[in-house]
RNA sequence: GGGCGGAUAGCUCAGCUGGUUAGAGCGCCUGCCUUACAAGCAGGAUGUCGGGGGUUCGAAUCCCUCUCUGCCCA
């Protein structure tokens, strides 16, 4: 054999070969339509990986959905674009960089920002394709011509126009305000790079007198040595303890420096006072607490900062100044005990905000940032004026306990507001993005309808510096796409460029729009698969012409995009940011045919996917520290791709977690092997039917997606579901034997219950699915069947039989159902498809009418004639032997003898057994089929609803055995009787319920109880022991 | 404290827009190297669908409640 296929299914020897085929041939990259559209697009976005990272287990699943999907898209005909791309993720570079800095004995500030900066280049140019490396072996059909990086120009460009719109627009402002700060980064981060942790601490009793010295009252805190910052204590107004104090002075103890005595600080009545809370009474530290912010807000106090940018005490002329914060409580504690301040020290329980990046406990700090106004409307125009000294209105945007009062909800036309229309649910049915699981869009709404304005301003190196330049002068600030000469305030050129970078997902939030242009300039014309820049391709003029308000053909043809799959742990981080961002900034872009656009054409992506969490077998969290991180590419290296991305489509049940399970993908590797042994038994086959002077032929299925025939209409391209749906081929020869009616029937159904399963995203159905056909009825069946027809072989001369019309039928139709069942299975396991495909048009002489089986028409359920009488004789056929089979075993018929049966039942049913009598010997070993005029009885019999069957064979059974088999199904037998009787005598049953139910349990009553006597006849028949 | 899930065979999970006797994979037991495949073939066992109550002719499925458990937000 010249095609000879390896014994056993091997899939280092292929997979690496096909990925790399894949990418070299650009199988998967799609051009912009030259018309400006594109036919049924089904365009996905991957969600970045971090520049840093390496690729686990989620990833492989998000990945592996999101290529099911791209594939089985592309092969039922639809315009199939998967973008890949990178993130700049600016904290995690950064530190990835400085932690080598640090190896070298360096930190970052022993370099200037630029080159600094560049040595995270050159980091990101040595590193930063790890990931994509593992997606390419992991063969994602990405278009990798459109691959892009976050802090490319092109990219840049647009975030550098998006920020500088929405700043015209009065949406982004700067001000002073309490922001999570990160001392081991020194930066501020976000509310959701915060997580909350409980811990034991001390809650502090600490006396302050009253500066008049008629008394004093004592206040409680969990951070004294923030007392340096008080402006103020707070009581509440309705406390009758405090009343008296009210509007008195208290000298603060400490808080002597340089050479000037102790501050003193007023009273004052505030209903965020808790009298239950401590002693009541609370200092108020505006600076480095949320909730002291606010009230300093109310109360207008000043707000003395007391820490420096890596929380040291920063207070000149103190004796605690440069202190770090703890060493400092520690030293203030003890100070107040010695001067008799200190009161008392409690045990309690403390929330602390925990860095999520390095894990240091946030420093609430006051500190100039940029927002993004996410609750107001956009001022109309450009050069609307802004606020770049900050607005004075209170905000307290951190969120920590108890701070934020309930936002006066989104004005119209704000981003939250449009966000928020944007999403469908059963309460806001006009929504044009749907979330699967449904629940999701709860969780979505809950988060969006209580947001607060976005810092958006990071003090990082690495990432988008915000184009804002700060005249030294007039101090006011400038926004420019351009660099600017001068100050736009006073005109003078001392003005120096703003040092904080903009937030990661500030970049991101914008991809669904900026990888297709928009914000760009001449990069983002139409590009040409494998043109290499896309520069040259840019238009001259014309209606698509680029720019960051009017369409790219890019966008023309792809936005929005179908479908996000993603984890929702980036549910706020990204798909929020990426729906507010992307009504917002695309409802200005006009639609193709020059029309204003709705909210309906301006969302980011019309569905969106949510998977679950991939956890260990045992369905523990997989964590560093646990230990249990599973490694997807040695699972990779070790079962195949096809395997793992099997194993996690078959556990992707929306909503449940998959407990990833080494086992099952064992399990799943031995499916990989099945077919790899089914395909290497059809090789045979056609080379013994080459001899026999035969050689079968394929109808190329080169058109994704085209109709079964020039009169099918496009309804069929998902297919309706239904066996014996009207199908357009033509019907088969009337020679054709039973069992090949029956699985291309089989195909038929099976092709429309996996589009229906993946319309739903029911990962696991469309698997199993597949897997049930390929194995439990094409393998096992089917193969088995086939063999019965194809007797090729050799006579004793070594000449080979020639070839019948059954003969040639068969083997037609063998090697027909194994290439769309490979198609079939394409989008699960690409690998070992792709290379049985190719495989076997070089076995049967013909070459292969694509360059890969992902390019050729998903089997649809209209391709195949849906014979359902056929299914229904296969299915008799198959509970006869099965009965057989098992009533051998219990007899313990030799496996190897052939027994002669006695068959009782209706005509049609004798006349099958007879008729396929074949079947019968070869499947379970039957030597003849005896038509008996009344039941059998005895030992040796079967019964089911449909027949009796009797085994002609001596041997003597084991009655206690069989007494026992006999006694469970009468059991189970009267069990189900009782339950019929009890419904269908209840009169309200039998007047309510429909029709075909009544119908369908009485006749099962009726089989109930005929198998019920014939068990009771058998065990009758026994004989005693 | 607020919100959202989950509890079905030994394990991991389907089934839940109520309808005839609840399924899969893995594991387990028994017998087979039947020449595509022992990563296989054939046969088999296994569930008061977390507890309780309710609605209904009918509940694993809908409602209430309790117990346990996970996640998100504070």
């Amino acid at each position: 054999m010249s095609n000879e296929l390896p014994k056993s299914y091997d899939p280092a020897l292929i997979e690496e070969k096909w990925a790399t085929y894949w990418v070299t041939e650009k199988l998967f990259d799609v051009p912009t339509p030259a018309s400006g559209h594109a036919p049924n697009p089904f365009v996905q976005l991957l969600p970045p990986p971090n520049v840093t990272g390496r690729l686990h287990m989620g990833h492989m699943l998000n990945q592996t959905e999101m290529d099911i999907l791209t594939r089985w898209h592309r092969m039922i005909g639809d315009t199939a674009v998967w973008i890949p791309g990178t993130d700049h993720a600016g904290i995690a570079t950064q530190m990835m960089v400085e932690r080598q800095l640090a190896a070298e004995g360096k930190s970052r500030t022993d370099f200037t920002r630029e080159a600094f900066t560049e040595r995270v280049w050159q980091w990101k140019e040595q590193y930063g394709g790890a990931i994509t490396e593992q997606m390419r072996r992991l063969g994602a059909s990405v278009d990798w011509s459109r691959e892009y990086f976050t802090m490319d120009d092109r990219l840049s460009r647009a975030v550098k126009e998006a920020f500088v719109r929405l700043y015209e627009q009065g949406l982004i402002y700067r001000g002073a305000y309490i922001v999570n700060w990160d001392p081991v980064l020194g930066t501020a981060v976000s509310d959701l790079e915060v997580e909350s942790e409980e811990r034991a601490g001390h809650l502090y009793h600490v006396r302050y007198d009253l500066a008049d010295g008629t008394g004093s009252l004592v206040i409680a805190t969990t951070r004294p040595e923030t007392m340096l910052g008080d402006t103020a204590v707070a009581v509440n107004p309705t406390d009758e303890r405090y009343t008296a104090f009210i509007g008195k002075q208290l000298t603060l103890p400490l808080s002597a420096a340089a050479g000037k005595p102790d501050r003193t600080i007023p009273v004052i009545a505030d209903d965020w006072a808790n009298p239950e809370f401590g002693t009541g009474a609370v200092k108020v530290t505006p600076a480095h607490d949320p909730n002291d912010f606010a009230i300093g807000q109310r109360h207008n106090l000043p707000s003395p900062a007391i820490m420096d940018e890596q929380a040291r005490i920063k207070l000149e002329g103190s004796p605690y100044h440069g202190l770090d914060r703890f060493e400092a409580r520690k030293r203030i504690v003890a100070d107040l005990e010695a001067s008799g301040h200190l009161v008392a020290i409690k045990d309690h329980t403390l929330t602390l905000p925990i860095s999520q990046r390095t894990g240091s406990i946030i420093e609430p700090r006051l500190s100039m940032q940029w927002f993004l106004a996410v609750n107001k409307s956009p001022q109309k125009g450009p050069g609307a004026p802004s606020s770049p000294t900050g607005s004075s209105s209170v905000r307290v945007g951190t969120g920590e306990a108890g701070a934020a009062p309930a936002p006066d909800g989104p004005a119209q036309n704000s981003i939250a507001a449009n966000a928020i229309a944007a999403v469908y649910s059963p309460s806001n049915p006009a929504g044009h993005i749907k979330f699967t699981p449904e629940m999701y869009s709860k969780t979505y709404f809950e988060w969006m309808n209580n947001i607060h304005d976005w810092c958006i301003s990071r003090q990082l190196w690495w990432g988008h510096r915000i184009p804002a330049w700060h005249c030294n002068a007039c101090q006011k600030i400038t926004v420019s796409r351009e660099t600017p000469a001068a100050c736009s305030g006073c005109g003078i050129t001392d003005i120096k460029q703003e040092t904080d970078v903009l937030d990661t997902w500030f970049s991101s939030g914008l991809l669904p729009f900026t990888v297709f242009g928009w914000g760009g300039d001449e990069g983002s014309g139409p590009r040409v698969q494998g043109s290499g820049s896309n520069s040259d391709n840019a238009q001259k003029s014309g209606p698509l012409a680029p720019g960051p308000w009017t369409l790219t053909p890019d966008l023309a043809a792809f936005y929005p995009t179908q479908l996000l799959v993603t984890g929702f742990d980036i549910l706020f981080f990204w798909v929020a940011r990426m729906i507010m961002l992307g009504t917002h900034f695309m409802l200005d872009v006009p639609m193709p045919d020059g029309t204003p656009r709705t909210l309906a054409d301006a969302v980011p992506f019309r569905n969106v996917y949510i998977h679950a969490l991939v956890r260990d077998a045992d369905r523990q969290k997989m964590s560093k520290t646990k230990g249990n991180v599973i490694d997807p590419i040695g699972i990779v290296e070790k079962y195949g791709t096809d395997a793992v991305r099997f194993t996690l489509a078959s556990q992707a049940s929306p909503g449940t977690d998959i407990a990833f399970s080494e086992a099952r993908t064992e399990g799943n590797r031995a499916f990989a092997n099945k077919i790899w042994n089914a395909a290497r038994f059809i090789a045979m086959n056609i080379e013994r039917g080459k001899e026999a002077g035969y050689t079968p032929t394929l109808n190329p299925a080169t058109t994704p997606g085209a109709p079964s025939s020039p009169t099918a209409s496009s309804s069929v391209r998902v297919g309706t579901g239904e066996a014996g749906a009207a199908t357009n081929v033509a019907p088969l020869p009337t020679s054709t034997p039973l069992e090949t009616r029956w699985i291309l029937a089989r195909l038929s159904t099976v092709s429309a219950e996996v589009a229906h399963a993946l319309t739903d995203y029911r990962f696991d159905e469309a698997a199993s699915a597949v897997y049930q056909f390929f194995w439990g009825e094409f393998c096992d069946w089917y193969l088995e069947l086939v063999k019965l027809r194809l007797d090729f072989f050799p006579d004793e001369a070594g000449n080979y039989k020639p070839y019948t019309e059954t003969t040639a039928l068969t083997l037609n139709a063998l090697v027909t159902t194994f290439e769309a069942a490979l198609r079939l299975l394409s989008p699960f396991m690409p690998f070992i498809t792709e290379e049985l495909w190719h495989a076997l048009h070089a076995q049967i002489d013909t070459p292969a009418p694509a360059k890969s089986i992902a390019l050729t028409r998903y089997p649809q359920p209209a391709d195949y004639p849906a014979d359902t009488a056929s299914v229904a004789a296969i299915n008799t056929l198959q509970e006869l032997i099965i009965t057989v089979r098992s009533l051998r075993k219990d007899l313990a018929v030799p496996e190897k003898e052939a027994a002669p049966i006695q068959l009782f039942a209706a005509a049609n049913i004798t006349q099958l057994a007879q008729a396929n009598a074949d079947m019968l010997a070869k499947q379970a070993r039957v030597a003849s089929v005896e038509i008996v005029s009344a039941a059998p009885s005895g030992i040796n019999t079967r019964s089911t609803a449909t027949f009796d069957v009797a085994i002609v064979y001596a041997r003597q059974i084991d009655v206690p055995a069989e007494r026992e088999r006999l006694t469970k199904d009468l059991v189970k037998l009267n069990k189900g009787i009782e339950a019929a009787e009890k419904q269908l005598n209840n009169e309200g049953f039998v007047s309510r319920a429909p029709a075909h139910i009544i119908e369908g349990l009485k006749k099962q009553y009726a089989e109930t109880t005929a198998l019920k006597q014939k068990a009771e006849a058998a065990l009758a028949a026994l004989p005693s022991e």
